[in-house]
DNA sequence: CGAAGTCTTGAAAAATTTCAATTCCGGTGG
DNA sequence: CCACCGGAATTGAAATTTTTCAAGACTTCG
């Protein structure tokens, strides 16, 4: 993406719609749903709905934290950046997740839309209040906290001894399962380009494309187009996942 | 380490200690201190105090998830092992801090002694009750398991994208943080070997001796013998890491 | 239809691992 | 007290893997 298209994205990227809980299409999943029912629809004076576009910007690394964010439609990244440019992408955010918490004062990374999406932006103040007041909310962040802190050490060991061929295997069954498809369904939809797959698994996008060739030629998926995959030996590619599943 | 010694450290690895808050040496860093003061003298009901050997196994993946800990003295390793015996070292955990808490109901990872330690073992019933009874309790937990997060994502981007050298030189400052050596110390003691770095780090044994004769050839450490370090350019070790810090 | 960006593929270069050997050290037993 | 043994750490050289560099194919979108 060249920057003048960057800068495009930015201007138009974001937009707050209205607030509309009832018609939640994540409202069993969200963190919401860890409120009394009346509390939901004052929820306003907290949060906002918004729509970005794809590659919006909904923070930034180095800016202050103030706000976090349950997604209820598309698909978010949280990408890290070193100084000369190296970057990872420390995961994939679907709907019905929570991400944004954090101990300290500014994001350590961006978040960032991988396709279209629509979040639901909770004020940090909201936040505190909401914990104050509710402790099955503040019970409930603290079972996602520590769900993702498990996720975080399966990535930590697919990063630091896995290769490339079962990175990847892993990085597609992992993906299968948060998108949640039935397992009759082979088909799967990667939102994400090359490049920030690669970025997600210490990889470079060569590799990537390599692993998939490979993957493919040992009959294990197919690939209709680069943005699908069809899953053909689910067996095969878990046990090239090396139990991480 | 032989299968012999290693059974030997099994048989007397653990002694169950008497609880003695009042004296504990972490007692304002540790998990108990978001406790109101009265209830810490009632912990006895769900808390035992362990004594360990260096090597000892706390607990061991696949076992079922029953005791959280927190660390007093010593140095604990939280290692994740895959079936071909590839072995990544997820955590160090240092007096003060708190490990276990999940939401499997197996381990994941082994937690085990590197060097003579002491641990309260929390029952996560008790847990659960401290828990419901003290939200100052659960809010601490919370706090402690964002900051976890936080880190394993340093820890992500570190496997994924640093070069040895940078991996190496952002453990010393990390672990320096950790053990809060006065800035004005340059030595520390590394009591974990090759190994366990190198299983944290994602390399093997033989990198990580490379990159410390590096370290040390570059003039940022001096190694007076393989168990210490003396940081000798914390200014280009930084520079090293990356940011990371 | 053309341009831009993305993905794939090939070949060369670089990095890390693997294999092998040596050194160093602490503990053990003569 | 000293020699020996075993584990841990270091070092060197070869082998492997991944990255880097380069080029071509394919898509998508004005």
């Amino acid at each position: 993406m060249t920057s003048h298209t960057l800068a495009r994205c930015r201007q138009h990227s974001r937009a707050v719609v209205p607030l509309d809980c009832a018609r939640c299409a994540v409202r069993d999943l969200a963190i919401c749903a860890s409120l009394p029912p009346p509390e939901v629809d004052s929820l306003e004076r907290y949060v906002s709905s918004v729509e970005l576009q794809a590659n919006a910007e909904l923070a930034r690394a180095g800016q202050p934290c103030r706000q976090a964010y349950s997604v209820t439609s598309g698909m978010l990244r949280l990408v890290r950046t070193l100084a000369d440019a190296r970057r990872q992408v420390v995961a994939f955010v679907l709907p019905g997740h929570f991400v944004g918490l954090s101990e300290r004062a500014v994001h350590r990374h961006s978040v960032e839309a991988v396709v279209p999406s629509r979040v639901c932006a909770f004020e940090l103040d909201g936040i505190r209040d909401l914990r104050e007041r509710f402790p099955s909310f503040e019970h409930t962040l603290l079972q996602r906290a520590c769900r993702d802190l498990d996720d975080a050490h399966d990535a930590m060991l697919l990063l630091a001894r896995l290769s490339p061929l079962e990175r990847l295997a892993s990085f597609l069954l992992r993906l299968r399962e948060q998108m949640k498809i039935r397992d009759d369904d082979p088909r799967m939809a990667l939102p994400m380009g090359r490049s920030d797959i690669a970025d997600h698994l210490g990889l470079t996008v060569e590799t990537v494309s390599r692993s998939f060739t490979r993957l493919r030629e040992q009959g294990l998926i197919a690939l209709p187009d680069p943005q699908h995959v069809e899953i053909l030996d689910a067996e095969g590619l878990s046990e090239l996942a090396s139990a991480l599943h």
